[in-house]
DNA sequence: TTGTATGCGTTATCAC
DNA sequence: GTGATAACGCATACAA
């Protein structure tokens, strides 16, 4: 059964679906007045013939809603996700936008992309959630802007993204520890590697090489939420030297705490632990964690922004720009 | 010029306008695809000729996005805002829809409505702004349910609404300031005023003449925000006796601080204060203000969670939904 | 030209 | 039956 090497075109979709062309054309767009069940119909088959839209930019453009920006999350009660709601809703109101948050839902048949496609938002930005090639590439075909917002890891096209100064918050971290009454070093990173996590520690171990080069650096692997109190954490902690904790984000860093209470020791004397984030409870926690704090609100407001750039200037912005985190200072670290 | 009795039907606009029956519809309803010049013409149209969509529910139920719904907000850095918009993205997102916010603009020409007719979402949360009847009217012509959040005046026809027991937390707030070292009492209310203020207001007024009924109340009128230190605001606390006010929001209640400190008079020595809403900065300033907290997240949940069962019962839920608010009481008084 | 998007008419369907 | 909407086809407007 040899299929012939031309490219599936739209009418040969439609006549396999057995509609019309601008039928079609509307059940792959997202447009217009259709069926649920004619919709996904011709997506399906669209899909078994291997048609592709993104033959470069063809008829008319596709007509947006001009007002409309759509944020994409990956969970919904969160500080993360408190901060830079708020952050994403000033901005979008302030330029006239209205804002539609979104979901990242597991479940594969309510993918947010189809939801964006009956939407039809001038612009996505996409918090945190780390997209399927295959959900960047329907957002793309049909031709709707893209910022990344914090990314996990390396985008996999060229596209506009928005974050922090990773590595020079970890080294801010790292010199600042580097200056307290430490005797050793440890690093605490989550599994998964997430860019931001390698971006931290790379800067930390750059700093502590720069300024302690005979120190010891252990390394310890926790999770990014949920933190158990591994075997790994407890022998950190009940290790009889002074140690220096970078943790890659504030739930590891109170992970270190609980860890540090069990075994019986005391921070800062025993210890002096530095987090990554600085969240509300950061400030509030006993001690109060040193931690590096990120401009959650102005990312998101800067990635909305992005949003009409990007239309402006005819897609031909890929920057990424980071906005810098800055070490708060407070009393989980003792100064020599 | 007599013009027929007769109700003006969607034929006849179709035929002023030129277009099909179908057309027109589509151009009332804000669906499928169509000019903004056409939809604008019929619409003027339809206007002019006094077409009146509300004669029923006729024809087939509109469709809308089932996974929408729609959070009309009327400022967009405050407090409020926040809390409120925290509890409706939890409660949607729980309940599996998407939540666009949208700002009520000054702009006529960028009316709400019209946006909200284009998204077609399966419920409409208007928090605190107050609605013309215009506006209400088209939300109800696209048969998409509606609920009040906070509303700041008693609804026009039979809409469902979410508030908080505004009486109760006066009337606690009265109880608590007649239980203070006060000889006499002040109400602090807000030009205009509001459905949630009045309610404060007689609850407090309740209290007092309950359990001081020899005591004298004045009233003070200031601004809901942007308080500015009034000649009456001074005047209250430049009086001689000990007096326990009670403002009804925490920013009146902070522009009595400032006319306090501008007096010379201390809190909660001279002056007991109490406000209402127990923002954040309530409980920052210097004394911590005693104010009456609403339950901001939960009324908001609430709120998105009767779209659903407005939808389920064909539309019979007209019920005003109360949440507890509760006083929390701080530094700014001093109990006998 | 050819492929695609879109404006609007047509028709079946549905609530009253 | 009648008013109205929903779903789809046709014809045209565009961009490559």
């Amino acid at each position: 059964m040899s299929e012939p090497a031309t490219t599936v075109t739209l009418k040969d979709v439609a006549e396999a679906a057995g509609v019309s062309v601008g039928t079609a054309s509307r059940a792959l767009s997202g447009r217009g007045d259709l069926t649920r069940g004619t919709r996904e119909r011709v997506a399906e088959i669209a899909r078994t013939l291997g048609y592709e839209r993104s033959s470069g930019p063809r008829g008319r453009p596709t007509t947006l809603d001009p007002r409309l920006i759509e944020f994409v999350l990956g969970s919904f009660d969160d500080a993360w996700t408190d901060a830079m709601t708020t952050g994403a809703r000033e901005a979008a109101f302030r330029l006239g936008f209205d804002l539609v948050l979104t979901l990242d839902r597991p479940d594969p048949s309510d993918d947010w992309p189809t939801r964006v496609a009956t939407r039809r938002p001038t612009g996505v930005v996409i918090g945190i959630i780390r997209p399927t090639a295959s959900q960047l590439a329907q957002i793309r075909g049909l031709r709707i802007p893209i910022v990344l917002l914090d990314p996990m890891s390396d985008p996999e096209g060229e596209l506009a993204s928005v974050g922090t100064t990773d590595w020079q918050g970890g080294y801010d971290a790292g010199a600042h520890l580097a200056g307290c009454d430490v005797e050793r070093f440890a690093v605490v990173t989550g599994v998964p590697r997430y860019r931001f996590g390698r971006a931290r520690e790379e800067g930390f171990r750059q700093a502590i090489a720069e300024l302690r080069p005979d120190a010891e650096i252990a390394h310890v692997d926790s999770r990014w939420t949920d933190s158990p109190l591994t075997a790994d954490l407890m022998k950190l902690v009940t290790d009889k030297s002074r140690v220096g904790v970078f943790a890659c984000n504030d739930e590891m860093a109170l992970a270190v705490y609980r860890a540090a209470a069990r075994a019986g020791k005391r921070i800062p004397e025993d210890l002096s632990v530095v987090g990554f984030n600085d969240e509300p409870r950061a400030a509030s926690s006993r001690p109060p964690l040193t931690s590096v704090h990120q401009p959650l609100r102005d990312m998101a407001a800067r990635a909305i922004e992005l949003v009409p750039e990007l239309r402006r200037h005819d897609d031909a912005v890929h920057d990424r720009i980071e906005l810098p985190c800055t070490l708060v200072v407070r009393g989980s670290t003792r100064p020599r």
